[in-house]
RNA sequence: GACCCCAUCGUCUAGCCUGGCCUAGGACGUCGGCCUUUCACGCCGGUAACGGGGGUUCAAAUCCCCCUGGGGUCGCCA
């Protein structure tokens, strides 16, 4: 069999949202699960609503999602010669006409047709005219008049439509350009697109589709429409709520992993399994199991893929997103002692934005830690203070600084003291991290080091005692 | 309006093609519990679905028909 190729077709009209990435993952892992190629071509014959911004922002997206396409980009607005020069053999081999009837008329047509009952369309009055290209107008594909058409869909399965439904549909408007459907046409024809998964509102342009293949005698690709994807309240998402770019998950903290394994898995499904890395998603991937019904995001599901790949990202790796995110360098030591924190920190994260956060303690000096006001007033009062102070002097005694030694020091202090380990462990804390929240207190002080766990409890123990 | 498509827990889904293993499984959420120095993580348990009606069959979530509901498309936009 021979290689497949899919691509991604997207109109630079605005950024990639989630909706589009979707599909176009789904393209880029049918290509790469059958060692096949996927290509991209940008769709700008639209020149009035096609910004060179929306191209970037398209192409930086499904960079970030790691959609890697195979050679150079498409650009459909170049190939107008080559649309052109289709349009012409279709005239010449008369499967294609003039007309020029006027826009009046073709919406009298289609007032009459819905008054009857029927769809709306163009009724052919030029069909058998045989007007040349004096006439000014518009180039019309010759629909077969009678019959159906009908072909299988790699998501929906088999539907047919009768040709008496379609319209004669124009290919080239009276100003000389192509129109849409012909174009995406010629184009996957001429990249050799043998597999053309889009969006469910092409169902219909399949049809229309189709029949300028035959007519041009060439090999009709697979078609597979992917269902849209909904917002909470069941409606298209839309950008009143939440069609996001993608480029917005990022900014809010999530790995383009986990976003990819997470639309992988909305709207496709490989049994019971649901964190697939890029290589499972790739091995594993089929048409067959793609939902055929339309899918609702949710954000909170989002949110636990995220949180399962913080677990089981690379300490290194996290701490280089923390670095790019925070636009910073930081000394060596500090740079260590971040990446020690890590694994105390990815069960605790459900985004970059939520490390970045929770990491600040770990790195910053005494006097730039924020201490949350009511966790200062609760636990670092006079009394509480004053037992720092005490404490401090016992971790200053440690020699060999690590888990046990930290634990012990504090164990054997409340022992000495009969207090509840609670009763020290919470104004270490708050003392320590400038929160009630955080990770067990002897792996952080550890990680912390002595030295800053003393600079701390002397700052606190100053800054709050008495 | 016409045509096309879709329909399993609140959500994502498995199962449907090749009826029985489904008193419908998993995951997110949610609720309860455990763990515990806080917060998480983790673990255990609960919650909750085959849209309705007819068939076919010994047997239907699975096959057929109708209904209902939802969506998409009907452009010299893509």
């Amino acid at each position: 069999m021979s290689q497949i190729v899919t691509r991604f077709a997207p109109s630079p009209t605005g950024f990639l949202h989630i909706g589009g990435a979707r599909t176009a993952l789904f393209s880029w892992l049918l290509a790469r699960s059958q060692g096949g190629r996927f290509l991209l071509r940008i769709e700008d014959t639209d020149r009035k609503r096609s910004t060179q911004e929306a191209i970037d922002a398209i192409i930086d997206a499904m960079q970030w999602l790691g959609l890697d396409h195979d050679g150079e980009i498409y650009f459909q607005s170049k190939r107008a010669l080559r649309h052109n020069e289709v349009i012409d053999q279709l005239i010449a081999s008369g499967h294609a006409y003039w007309c020029n009837c006027s826009k009046e008329q073709v919406d009298a047509m289609r007032e009459t047709a819905k008054a009857a009952g029927k769809k709306p369309k163009y009724d052919g009055t030029c069909r058998e005219k045989g007007l040349d290209a004096s006439c000014g107008g518009v180039v019309r594909f010759k629909t077969p008049l009678v019959g159906m058409i009908s072909y299988t869909d790699l998501v929906k399965g088999t539907s047919s439509v009768h040709y008496q439904e379609l319209d004669d549909l124009i290919l080239r408007r009276s100003d000389g350009n192509p129109t849409y459907n012909l174009a995406v046409v010629v184009d996957d024809h001429d990249m050799g697109v043998t597999h053309v998964l889009r969006g469910d509102d092409h169902v219909n342009n399949t049809f229309r589709q189709i029949p300028l293949y035959r007519a041009m005698n060439w090999d009709v690709p697979q078609f597979g429409h992917v269902p849209m994807i909904l917002g909470s309240d069941k409606k298209k998402l839309s950008k009143r709520h939440g069609a996001l770019s993608v480029m917005e998950y990022e900014k809010m903290g999530f790995l383009p992993d986990a976003v990819a394994n997470y639309l992988a898995r909305l709207g496709w499904s490989h049994g019971d399994q649901e964190i697939l890395s890029r290589e499972e998603l790739i091995q594993n991937f089929s048409t067959q199991h793609l939902s055929s019904s339309p899918s609702v995001f949710d954000i909170q599901k989002l949110e636990w893929f995220s949180g399962q790949y913080m677990q089981s990202a690379e300490p290194k790796f996290l701490v280089q997103e923390l670095l790019k995110l925070l636009a910073i360098e930081l000394p060596p030591l500090t740079k260590t002692r971040l990446e020690a924190a890590m694994p105390l920190l990815q069960p605790r994260a459900k985004h970059l934005i939520d490390l970045l956060e929770q990491s600040r303690f770990f790195i910053v000096e005494p006097e730039a830690l924020s201490y949350e006001q009511s966790a200062v007033e609760k636990f670092l009062n006079a009394q509480s203070t004053s037992l720092l102070n005490e404490l401090f002097l016992q971790l200053q005694n440690i020699k060999d600084w690590n888990e046990e030694a930290i634990e012990q020091c504090l164990r054997a202090f409340i022992e000495n003291k009969d207090l509840k380990f609670k009763a020290l462990a919470q104004p270490v804390r708050v003392a320590v991290t400038g929160s009630t929240k955080s990770p067990g207190l002897f792996e952080t002080l550890f990680v912390l080091g002595q030295e800053q766990t003393l600079k701390r409890l002397k700052y606190a123990v100053q800054k709050f005692g008495e």
